[in-house]
DNA sequence: GTAGGGTTAG
């Protein structure tokens, strides 16, 4: 009874005042307000407020509702009569700034309270998150003279919240009364702590259910990855049929579910299931039709596979857009790089915000072009943390390492903090220069910021190990445990392998096997440690077990690793052979080994052979010309040594100081 | 659209 009488309130005190009662209508509501009145001492008050305060009120509310909570306070200050009502909603202002401090002056000193005064407090103390604050609203619900179902619900949503559910639970069964809120409330809690059997349990066994309560099933069931189970639940309580309730948001959450797993078919039938009524706006009461987010969600999915062409489709007969819509298709064609369309697009939308102007400047990085990235990065309006992100990662991606450095200076100059993704891009800079003292300050900063994890840690293994600091390498590797991936293994067999421990290398890849399956990329660092020591018969020994224990098919680098394994070995024949019959064109890694071997074994016919495939495919390295030439010089055949010199001259190459084929080879990464 | 609770795409 109460319930019901409660919700007569609700609904009657969003009625204006009745100056008069024409109609047999408008009387019936004056009587209803007119009884409510009599129960309700506060809304007497509410309801006899002078229209001036009824304008100043809505006039602070909509202040607070646009973010101009200084000049709603002016305004509140300077009202000489106040209503409960102007009280709260600038409670309600501070209270959505989390201004708990100022929401509590007003509190203490208003003259008069509702339950709204002391919901709208709770409310504020629960949306600080913070497990201290739960606690100063629980002691304002336990004060209360009275509470209503808001009261509950906030206190029991709270509680779910931050991961209290025995005290929600306990809440719930103490209250009075439920109502649908108070269910989806508890619902929500078990979804958001993982309890997915009981979430659905409960929802099973509420009397009444509404879409929102569908929806955030839905959502929570596919947020602990039961997309299935989302899929089935829908099917069996979203009745199409009835058309009344609005079930178009669980439809979008799940159309989005299936996007975010590829399974794009499945989410275009149940795109297909909700009504379009091609462009009519007016379908009655039905509000089962599709909305601009189905649109966009389903856009999403085709983007998210690469479907381009539906995307569009789809985009293209889209009614109304909004710049979500624009935004997907923008980012979708920046996905399959095809930039053109994208900034035809971006030209053309009426509102670009920021989403679509970093959209734009991570897809011109993405093709490499720096100008065009920078251009646009100088000319948006807002930037926020994400364009620095991206026009960073932009530069380091495409190693214009010195412009990464001055961006990321000039980012923190303008009072923005680097976050993760910033910092994992900087660090990628300090590898990519080799500087071992901007790595450090980077690892320091990482430190100060955040708890390192797995790809962080990941590039601070690489940063390391490239500037040559293994150990550091190896004891940021042994923090990780157990939390390691397959990157973190090669990263640091890879170090191992470049420095010539080769040992080490060996002896870290038995304990990969044990743990992780190796990739191709293990099998490179794994060859090239056998090639740095000359143990030829484990070198090719790994070599097989790699086709034949991993089902991990050669590539030209493993080949090329092979080539210098036997090459240096002096089995220049045998490694000629494999050039010969590798099933890839030899690149200049493959020419490159087989030329320091020849080097090292002093066979100078080979090493013509190699020196000349190499000219062909690096025609203006100085390189091959400068090995031969000293090869020719140590054997006294002066005469050959002055034709590599002319020929050299010839073709205007100069030598290239500290460059040696030798140590490049054994540089694979 | 004068104040408070549960749900929706990046």
């Amino acid at each position: 009874m109460t319930a019901m009488f409660s919700r007569v309130v609700m609904k009657l005190s969003k009625l204006p005042l009745i100056p008069c009662m024409p109609t047999l209508k408008n009387r019936l509501k004056h009587e209803s307000l007119f009884l409510c009145y009599c129960g309700f001492p506060s809304l007497i008050r509410s309801f006899s407020q002078t229209p001036k305060v009824y304008q100043l009120n809505k006039k602070i509310s909509h202040l607070i509702r646009s973010g101009r909570l200084s000049e709603a306070r002016d305004l509140f200050d300077s009202m000489n009569e106040r209503t409960i009502i102007t009280w709260n909603s600038m409670i309600n202002g501070y209270v959505q700034r989390r201004e708990m401090a100022k929401a509590c002056q007003l509190f203490n000193e208003m003259p008069k309270r509702d339950i709204v005064s002391w919901n709208l407090m709770i409310s504020g103390y629960i949306s600080c998150h913070v497990g201290r604050y739960i606690e100063e609203g629980k002691k304002l619900f336990d004060q209360m003279p009275e509470r209503d179902f808001v009261s509950w619900n906030t206190m029991i949503s709270g509680y779910a919240k931050n991961g209290r559910m025995d005290e929600a639970l306990k809440l719930f069964n103490k209250m009075p009364e439920r109502n649908i809120v108070s269910w989806n409330a508890i619902i929500t809690g078990f979804l958001l702590n993982g309890n997915v059997a009981l979430a659905i349990e409960f929802f099973k066994k509420m009397p009444k259910r509404d879409s929102a309560s569908l929806s955030a099933l839905i959502s929570g069931l596919i947020q602990n990855g039961e997309l299935d189970v989302a899929a089935r639940i829908l099917h069996e309580y979203g009745n199409i049929d009835e058309g009344k309730e609005d079930l178009v948001h669980a439809y979008n959450t799940l159309i989005a579910g299936y996007g975010q797993k590829g399974r794009v078919e499945e989410a275009r039938h149940l795109f297909d299931q909700i009504p379009n009524y091609k462009g009519q706006t007016d379908v009655g009461k039905n509000k089962f039709k599709r909305n601009i987010v189905s649109w966009n969600s389903m856009m999403m999915c085709y983007v998210k596979v690469g479907d381009i062409v539906s995307a569009r489709d789809l985009f293209d007969k889209m009614i109304e857009r909004d710049t979500f819509s624009w935004n997907t298709m923008i980012n979708g064609y920046v996905q399959i790089s095809a930039m053109e369309e994208a900034s035809t697009l971006f030209a053309k939308m009426p509102n670009p915000n920021t989403f679509s102007w970093n959209s734009i400047i991570s897809g011109f990085a993405q093709i490499g072009d720096l100008k065009l990235a920078k251009d646009f990065f100088e000319r948006m309006p807002h930037k926020n943390l994400i364009s620095w992100n991206s026009i960073i990662a932009g530069y380091e991606k495409n190693e214009d390492y010195k412009g990464a450095i001055k961006l990321f200076s000039r980012m923190k100059l303008e009072g923005h903090r680097p976050d993760r993704h910033t910092l994992s891009s900087v660090l990628s800079v300090s590898t990519g220069l080799v500087d071992l003292y901007l790595g450090r300050q980077v690892h320091q900063l990482v430190t100060k910021t955040f708890i390192p994890d797995v790809p962080i840690n990941n590039s601070l293994i690489t940063m390391y190990s490239r500037c040559g600091a293994i150990i550091e390498a190896r004891y940021i590797f042994n923090e990780m445990e157990p939390k390691k991936d397959v990157i973190s293994w090669n990263a640091m067999i890879g170090g191992y392998a470049s420095h010539g421990f080769a040992a080490e290398a060996l002896e870290l890849f038995e304990l990969m096997k044990s743990k992780v399956h190796p990739t191709y990329i293990s099998f490179i660092s794994v060859l090239n440690a056998c090639a740095h020591v000359g143990l030829v018969e484990e070198g090719k020994r790994q070599f097989h077990s790699m086709i034949n224990e991993y089902g991990i098919m050669p590539r030209v680098e493993h080949f090329a690793s092979l080539v210098d394994i036997v090459g240096r070995h002096g089995q220049l024949e045998e490694a000629l052979d494999l050039i010969n019959n590798m099933p890839f064109e030899p690149d200049k890694a493959v020419w490159g080994a087989l030329l320091g071997a020849c080097r090292v074994h002093n066979n100078v016919e080979l090493a013509q052979v190699a020196a000349e495939a190499l000219i062909k495919l690096e025609p203006e390295s100085s390189a091959p010309f400068v090995l031969l030439y000293n090869m020719y010089a140590d054997l006294a055949q002066w005469d050959d040594a002055e034709k590599v010199r002319v020929s050299m001259e010839r073709r205007s190459i100069k030598k290239q100081t500290g460059y040696s084929w030798v140590d490049s080879s054994n540089c694979h990464r």
